[in-house]
DNA sequence: GTCTATAGGATGATAGAC
DNA sequence: GTCTATCATCCTATAGAC
């Protein structure tokens, strides 16, 4: 009579909460493609097929790891940029620094509990890093609504920009964004373990300048820099090989082309 | 009598370079971690166990890869941070663009054959974007020493920022390189296929600009730009949380901390 | 509904015959 | 130098006990 309800004390909701926490503690560690069912499954003291009883398959445990986390960056994303927008009532004009800033800051220094965050942030940037497969579609799926709000606000903010020079600059944003959340050792492997990584703060301190003053750079002026050897010829050219050279016929169907 | 020397026809180099040349083709179009030993030697007609005998394992078969494609790469680098060089002893400064894009070039770029260049391009940039184990290290043997020598350059062409701040601008600059070189479909599922990945050339056109003025925009001139809300307090500060709670003793051994 | 036990198919690696 | 056979381990799936 002590139990009226859930039918027994290890209920449903522990031990999924159980896997979960395992499965992301192992994966912020070693990160997606290393962790084998078997260790999140000893480490939380169950039986391996549960992870299939309850999230299908890897990935869908992945997905419940990531969606977990994603509520609260995605709403203090939506509050900056709400922000962001009330600011450009006033001034006129979007400040591409600030959405900037509005975009990685709840990543790299959440306002909601810190402890469990820290292990969400490399999560997200061991995923981020990962090759363009499984991880890569969980992080779409979570965080595209706001990153396309981002995408759109930062777009009004850089007008003299062309299409094309967005585009590309914008790939530098997320790629630097990126390696701050969780680069993959290379860059402290070339300079040694000088700063602390975790000191995500000192981090978005000091990109967030590099960031605001690229995407407010003017738009490629042609030369203008000095230059001792023949430049490539314009910036609007879209070339496209004719052909690929395809050296053999057996090949797979192509995911990414 | 034909074959005098060499013991049969297929010879140890040809089928050793089969055994490369598909490996290549199949990292550079799924990645490292999704082929298969198995779908590697059928491609190539080949036993699977050769490629224990030839390299050892999976790994030395990557490394292997990598390293016959390595040393244009590294030439031709190494040549523009000459001319770099050469060019700051007229101007007496070293410039950051013209360093960043001496190290970028090559790799989108390169002098050499085309056709393989563009494997090799596909297959270096998923091998960045790979999370931090066996792929980047190989990556890390390969081009240490030239990424060295850029890093030393870029420094000294950056003399007015702190050294922390310079660290994480140079991460956001790898971020960059390595998200145009092959950004791992994020950018391209959120702003969808309007422009042409593989044109590379059309990327670092617009993506030098970006990366030149981050470098040396001005290093964080403590609250110049107007800002709403209480900003962090000093950029200096180098915070290490205590201990990191570790929730479950039973942790394994911890390799990126 | 919750969980255990077990099996199928695939992987990376290795030993030893030819 | 090449190949067959085999191993331990992995993810996934399912049958059936509580």
């Amino acid at each position: 009579m002590s139990n009226r309800g859930r039918p027994r004390k290890s209920d449903s909701g522990r031990t999924k909460k159980r896997i979960l926490d395992s499965a992301e503690e192992l994966f912020a560690r070693h990160g997606f493609q290393k962790v084998s069912l078997r260790s999140i499954t000893s480490e939380a003291g169950v039986n391996v097929a549960l992870i299939n009883y309850y999230f299908g398959n890897k990935v869908g445990l992945l997905d419940a790891v990531l969606e977990r986390r994603a509520a609260p960056i995605n709403d203090h994303r939506n509050r900056l940029l709400d922000a962001c927008a009330e600011r450009a009532k006033v001034t006129g004009r979007l400040d591409a620094g600030e959405i900037i800033e509005a975009y990685t800051l709840p990543l790299l220094r959440s306002d909601t509990a810190d402890a469990s965050n820290r292990k969400m942030q490399h999560m997200i940037g061991l995923a981020y890093s990962d090759s363009s497969l499984e991880t890569g579609r969980a992080i779409h799926r979570i965080f595209r609504d706001v990153a396309r709000r981002f995408i759109a606000m930062l777009r009004e903010a850089c007008p003299e920009l062309s299409a094309q020079e967005f585009h590309w600059r914008l790939v530098c944003v997320f790629g630097g964004i990126t390696y701050l959340l969780a680069e993959p050792g290379r860059v402290r492997r070339l300079v040694g373990p000088e700063f602390d990584a975790s000191d995500k703060s000192a981090a978005i301190a000091c990109a967030m300048p590099f960031l605001a003053a690229g995407m407010s750079a003017p738009p490629a002026p042609t030369g203008s820099k000095r230059s001792a050897k023949p430049r490539r010829k314009g910036t609007r050219r879209v070339t496209k090989t004719p052909a690929e050279h395809a050296s053999k016929p057996t090949a797979r169907t192509g995911s990414p082309a």
